[in-house]
DNA sequence: GCGCCGTAGACTGTAGGCGAAAGACAATGG
DNA sequence: CCATTGTCTTTCGCCTACAGTCTACGGCGC
């Protein structure tokens, strides 16, 4: 026990660069979902480690990862390369998500307590905002939120976890077509915060399956 | 075209060792899974390179693969340990496997042609011949089996790839105690063909869903 | 005797280098 | 003119070496 007396978070606990892989992994990741690198392309690690000003090591422990989480393919003695997507995969993956979210929000009917859906209100009410003043990413980023509170309130690690990778590679499927769902969506969240306050697990999983469902419909009515 | 006339698989297509980042990868997660190497357990990089003859890279990057799948927790600065399960983890492992098999049977039930029918039950009369001879390890293997042929028949790669990584890490958890559970699963199997032949996707979802959550309820009532 | 500090050991994190495989391209023969 | 083959460059896979950091233990002061 330490015998400071301190309250908990009093010491910044001073930031730690942390591992060098993580940071580059980090990197990386940003580079592929902003399209910085295309879909296809290979991934040179001495060029990777050159612009980054780091060894190869680093980068190859890096690419070991997002290969493991989907986003690029490693192909024996031939390297890296970003993960293509195709409409089967984008289709399989928002099945996938449906069945997760869906999941989630009846465990946060279960274990939901009146703060938590306070909590979810304001942040409804934050994107309701949003979608008001037309602004995209503040909407698109409060949803995010909306959807990980949820998560969290389901109580879940495992369930988090993998949610939260399938969330993050449908989302870069997904972002370039529907900015534009807004309004509709937020609706729906109303309605399933209104599910989980009533405990209705039955109703928030419903609620939830016909919200990633609308997603994917519209994922696949695009360009028209 | 190839103009040499040979049949297709004339060649034996002289297998490669494939990459020995691969091999360690496999090595360890056996070592893992057969409680070789104990929970909780410090791994050392030299360690391990030296036991198995290679260098420490291939190692390391093994122990990264291990670590985003769950087996090992990898500490900065201070290494790999081996995963320590804990009750809770368990749990909800059990929970998200329930929900993804469930899934599978379900799109199993809407896909299904004769041909897979007759696979499955094959699958089913080998593991009931297994139990019949109290052969517990061909029993496991081939219930293990037959899932993967269901998983297979949902035709979700996504989904695959999830569950397969769940499953292995639920039976890790859970080997230990539930060898015995055999003759009682396979007349769940029967049930749950039998809705995938009807191609009655509520009942093939609900026997599913029954069958995992018979496995979990036996995993707490053990010990006693 | 108890606690703190300093030092040493061990292990990880990172860098750089060598051998080998895969792909590209040009030269050659039919 | 096309197919084939040899060579050549690029890049990966792996190994070795060095620097940084954490842990453990022994000595010292109180």
């Amino acid at each position: 026990m330490l015998s400071t007396g301190l309250p908990q978070g009093a010491v910044p606990r001073l930031e730690r660069p942390g591992p060098l892989r993580d940071r580059v992994y980090e990197a990386l990741l940003e580079l592929i979902t902003t399209r910085a690198l295309k879909p296809g392309q290979h991934l040179v690690e001495s060029e990777l480690a050159g612009h980054l000003g780091v060894s190869r090591q680093p980068v190859r422990e890096a690419l070991q990862r997002l290969s493991t989480e989907g986003w690029v393919d490693l192909r024996p003695a031939q390297g890296a390369f970003v993960h293509e997507p195709t409409e089967e995969e984008a289709d399989q993956l928002l099945t996938v998500r449906t069945l997760l979210e869906a999941e989630a929000a009846r465990l946060a009917a279960a274990n939901a307590g009146a703060a938590a859906i306070g909590a979810l209100e304001d942040l409804c009410a934050e994107g309701e905002r949003a979608v008001a003043a037309d602004d995209v990413d503040a909407a698109v980023a409060t949803n995010a939120r909306l959807h990980a509170k949820v998560m969290e309130l389901a109580g879940n690690r495992v369930l988090a976890e993998l949610a939260a990778q399938v969330d993050r590679r449908v989302r870069w499927y997904y972002t370039p077509v529907a900015r534009q769902r807004g309004r509709q969506s937020w609706i729906e969240h109303r309605e399933l915060i209104a599910a989980i306050a009533e405990r209705d697990e039955q109703r928030a999983t419903d609620v939830m399956r016909a919200h990633t469902e609308h997603t994917r419909k519209m994922y696949h009515d695009r360009e028209k």
